[in-house]
RNA sequence: GUGGAUAUAGUUCAAUCGGUAGAGCACCAGAUUGUGGUUCUGGAUGUUGCGGGUUCAAGUCCCGUUAUCCACCCCA
């Protein structure tokens, strides 16, 4: 009794209560529908793997970050950080079973051990979805065709997906002659939104000649519609080039299929994660953009080589799901439902418990959630509790009622009665006002 | 990981110079019944995040610790 434990969780890490978990079954269904419709399929991986396996392509900030440890048989393991590396894994480890081009999602937590924030958790969610076993524009367009489908059905307001490429930068780099500090100069380049021209300006001067630095600013601040700017690039970086060809055609794509409306070209995106090799996106909130990135990926053609000698080009995007509850719940459009029950049989006569349940049984028969209140308590009682879960109805049988082989059907946000009805009109009854409601 | 801010009832917030913790809302019981939004009566709100220290006395001052938020870093 004196030693109690505290309920206490980890930092970073969270339990979510009904309501909050509804609305994130909700949107990760969302997602899945939309990833199928796209003839996705869904796999699995395992959480804990080899440390070598998921180390195997990371950068340091990697190794900082991920939970790691020796299992029980002495084997040096790892948490995922992330669901491309072990998909790359994956791919290399199935590819005789499996077909290609294959397209997979894949919804599922990962683990990183960095300090916490609003957004940023060390357990959280990712929706990834990727192609693997192409290296074409219809990949690279179809992966952007999903972001788009993804955030319009989940109506999120006010967005934009930053679209660059490695390739165009890195052939203007070499055009410029650059070949040292290209990690550095692209984390500096990736700070332009946050930090503003003069100090990026600053940052590359130690690093390059003024003159360099400045041809960098220009190449990643040009402006103009996404056909200018990609014009723009090609003369910076000493004309077309693989990588302008490949986004020239994905942009005529996304006009065809008439969803280039909320995709921007911003030169200055590039990604820390160095495995990228072609097309790269981030997708901010416009109006709360320091939650960062909610979706963001590109294309990995080298990826699956550490793990196998197939050739296995991939391109892929991952949705943070944690992220994007924080930006909605902010911004208040996050439903807020306490239950799914429809209908609350109300206990009240001992007698009747059996045929409680079987009007419940009845309702769920015609497609209604319902449930029986589980003890014989009073009235109040039982309508604090249907409050409580926020349940629309109740169904009242008492000895008269069940004489008559009728039910009382109660709105209970109307608190309007429907008295002595069967159970076939309550049904009906029940479809029609949550329809209008 | 580094630096800064914050932590009081379920919740939103009080508590003077250091003097044993308070209000609204919410909650529970009853008046109150085969119908919960009103009213009335009564009740509990709590190891002041946790652990030490100073003091006759600590929510208040000091140290440590944990969590949250902010910035850096990085990223979803």
């Amino acid at each position: 009794m004196a030693n109690l434990i505290q309920p206490k969780v980890l930092k970073g890490f969270r339990d979510f209560l009904p309501e909050t978990e509804i609305s994130r079954k909700e949107i990760q269904q969302t997602l899945e529908d939309t990833f199928k419709s796209f003839g996705m399929v869904p796999i699995d991986t395992p959480i804990l793997e080899y440390t070598e396996v998921l180390l195997g392509k990371g950068s340091g900030e990697t190794d900082k970050q991920i939970y790691r440890f020796d299992d029980h048989g002495g084997r040096d393991v790892a948490m995922r950080f992330d669901l491309t590396v072990p998909f790359a894994r994956f791919m290399a480890a199935h590819i005789n079973e499996l077909y290609l081009p294959f397209k997979r999602y894949h919804i599922s937590k990962v683990w990183r051990g960095e300090n916490t924030q609003r957004g940023r958790y060390r357990e959280f969610t990712q929706c990834d979805f990727d192609i693997v076993g192409v290296d074409t524009p219809e990949a690279d367009f179809e992966i952007l065709s999903v972001m788009h489908a993804s955030l319009t059905a989940l109506g999120i307001p006010e967005i934009h997906m930053n679209v660059s490429h490695r390739g165009i930068f890195n052939a203007f780099l070499e055009h410029l002659g650059i070949s040292d500090d290209l990690a550095e100069i692209l984390r500096i380049v990736d700070k332009l939104a946050k930090i503003g021209e003069d100090k990026v300006m600053e940052m590359l001067t130690e690093l390059a000649d003024a003159d360099k630095a400045s041809k960098i600013l220009e190449y990643i601040s040009a402006g103009g519609s996404f056909d200018e700017i990609l014009l723009k690039l090609e003369q910076l970086s000493g004309g077309p080039s693989p990588g302008s060809e490949r986004l020239k055609t994905v942009r005529t794509m996304m006009v065809d299929c008439g969803i280039d409306d909320l995709f921007v070209l911003n030169p200055s995106i590039t990604r820390g994660l160095d495995y990228y090799t072609g097309i790269v996106y981030e997708t901010f909130l416009d109006a709360l953009p320091g939650i960062g990135s909610v979706c963001s990926g590109g294309r990995y053609n080298n990826l699956a080589s550490i793990y196998s000698k197939t050739e296995m080009p991939g391109v892929g995007s991952s949705i943070g799901l944690d992220r994007l509850m924080a930006a909605l719940e902010e911004l208040g459009t996050v439903s807020a439902k306490k239950s799914m029950t429809d209908v609350l049989i109300i206990n009240m006569d001992a007698n009747l418990k059996g045929h409680y349940f079987s009007i419940a049984s009845k309702l769920r028969s015609a497609g209604l959630n319902a449930e029986v209140f589980l003890d014989t308590k009073k009235f109040k009682n039982q309508f604090t509790f249907a409050e409580r879960k926020a349940i629309p109805f109740a169904v009242i049988c008492g000895e008269d009622e069940f004489k008559a082989g009728k039910i009382t059907l109660k709105d209970l946000n109307a608190r309007e009665n429907y008295e002595m009805i069967s159970v076939d009109e309550a049904v009906i009854k029940i479809k029609e006002i949550s329809k209008a409601g």
